[in-house]
DNA sequence: CGCGATATCTGACTAGAGTCAGAGATATGG
DNA sequence: CCATATCTCTGACTCTAGTCAGATATCGCG
């Protein structure tokens, strides 16, 4: 079968199957728009968050929450501080609600896996992970962002936090070769920033502040954040490209090779570096060429 | 991550995810109820018959019928023969239509594919399929039936076409040796049989009539008819089972013989047979034990 | 205090999806 | 030919989901 057939028919019969599941999920009596409010509130919430994640109308919201209220389930006060937004808490009876949707899900779930052997079982939850890890990789978006804005903020300060506890004798800022001018990538998931990476504009240029967000590795972020530095290297003109790493990043160390890196003598005084790559470009050649 | 959570995870991501195309699937200005009539319709149709695959109110459809009459994209008329019955036909903008649709469908599949590297849209393409292959042997359904009965003849008949196709020198059912009397399983997919096999009552009891419609193989379900005729052997107190198989049917010998069943001398005188084999039972014991 | 912004709520409205009870035309068995 | 069943259609209805325009309360700031 041709591959956007694959897709087609994977779509029909998914939905199919899983929107069986979501039917009985949410046959509660009680419409899904409700079931969805008493699902998210879990611990006390803010109105405002419950809007901004569930994306509802706030007059919308309000009626949900008006009739969940009505039924015993939530309560919705007045917040300490702000008394303009209110917070919204499941009652005793709300927890066991959302204990029997929780039940009610995971039976539903176990209802795919009961018919299936173990071998089977095996199989299709190993293909659900593949699928779901792919799916969402490829809703990973990357652009060239401020290096001193939010996002980029917040992946450098979890990128050194994460650094300074894997290295050996951790990690500070300041002693560290410094990422100054150039280009900077955040990769962002639904809008959250998970990744970056730079290219700093020395000659020739080095790759710099390369990191992926634990939660969301193995989605090839890293190879695509490489690829897209090199794309704008490329674009400047450049023919070479270098980097450096630190011994204990053998993941990091494992993409750059890979990626056509090879290990050169040590080009700068980086105390942090115990390997230093470099790979000469070819125009119109990428580490992960996109599709036509 | 542990199963359940693991198919919870997935049903959450690719409801999100495949439910974003199915919105923008549907958005052609037109009700989804509509497009989906629009779709089904394909070659002509009786409106009773759309209403089946559809499960549809016929007050429903009728409407959903008359809004695609008023856009021009569909006629509806007086059956040949019965006059009660209507049949619903594409006209040519209909048709225009529903290849925009499928168009739109197509690019949203790719759409998936377009941002991942060659290797990952292997692996997903490969994944979807194993996940939408056991999905769907999830759902199918083993009962025991009247032989006599529709869903048996009609699994009989492709059978035995089958077979007079790929046995050498053909079959005639005549010449074979008959099931007359015993347990007759028949495997159901959304209601449609597409399996049976039979346990002739004789002593020891025999396995006749095993038969999988192609477009359900792959999916275990060749093992489970096994599994359940087995059990109704152990039920009836039977120590030993037996069968034979003609030597075209090499994926019928790798079951039997993957299901603990050995080769034996020939115990009757089946003209198709090539292969005698015999396994002794276990009470409690089967091909494919269900799971608690 | 007054002003503009923010958060929530209420009322009025729309559209989609579907149900249900007949009505009317047509078939079928006796 | 008649009674009964079948098929489709229409009208009247419900429920869910969601939008939009204010009304109201509260906050932060000058």
């Amino acid at each position: 079968m041709e591959e956007v057939e694959r897709v087609r028919s994977f779509n029909r019969t998914v939905t199919e199957r899983v929107g069986a599941l979501m039917d009985s999920y949410l046959d509660f009596g009680r419409p899904l728009g409700a079931s969805r409010v008493l699902w998210e509130v879990g611990a006390a919430t803010d109105v405002r968050d419950l809007r901004a994640r569930l994306s509802l109308d706030s007059g919308y919201l309000s009626r949900l929450l008006r009739t969940l209220e009505g039924e015993g389930l939530v309560t919705v006060e007045a917040g300490t501080g702000d008394r303009r937004r209110r917070t919204v808490a499941l009652t005793a009876a709300g927890r066991a609600e959302r204990a029997r949707l929780d039940a009610r899900s995971d039976d539903l779930a176990r209802s795919f896996l009961a018919p299936l052997s173990e071998r089977q079982t095996r199989q299709l939850v190993d293909a659900m992970a593949t699928v779901e890890r792919l799916l969402t990789a490829g809703i990973v978006e990357l652009t060239a962002e401020d290096p001193a804005g939010d996002a980029a903020r917040h992946c450098l300060s979890r990128y050194f936090a994460e650094i300074d506890e894997r290295f050996d004798g951790g990690f500070r800022e300041a002693v560290a070769l410094p990422f100054d001018s150039g280009v900077f990538v955040v990769a962002r998931l639904r809008g959250e920033p998970i990744g970056c990476g730079a290219l700093k504009d020395v000659t020739p240029p080095e790759i710099k502040r390369m990191w992926v967000a634990p939660e969301a590795r193995g989605l090839g972020v890293g190879r695509r954040i490489l690829a897209e530095l090199e794309r704008h290297a490329v674009e400047a003109g450049t023919a070479t490209i270098r980097l450096e790493t630190n011994r204990v990043l053998a993941e990091a160390q494992q993409l750059y090779r890979s990626a056509g890196y090879v290990e050169v003598e040590p080009f700068n005084a980086e105390p942090y570096a115990h390997y230093w790559f470099t790979k000469t470009l070819k125009p119109g050649t990428s580490t992960n060429p996109s599709r036509s």
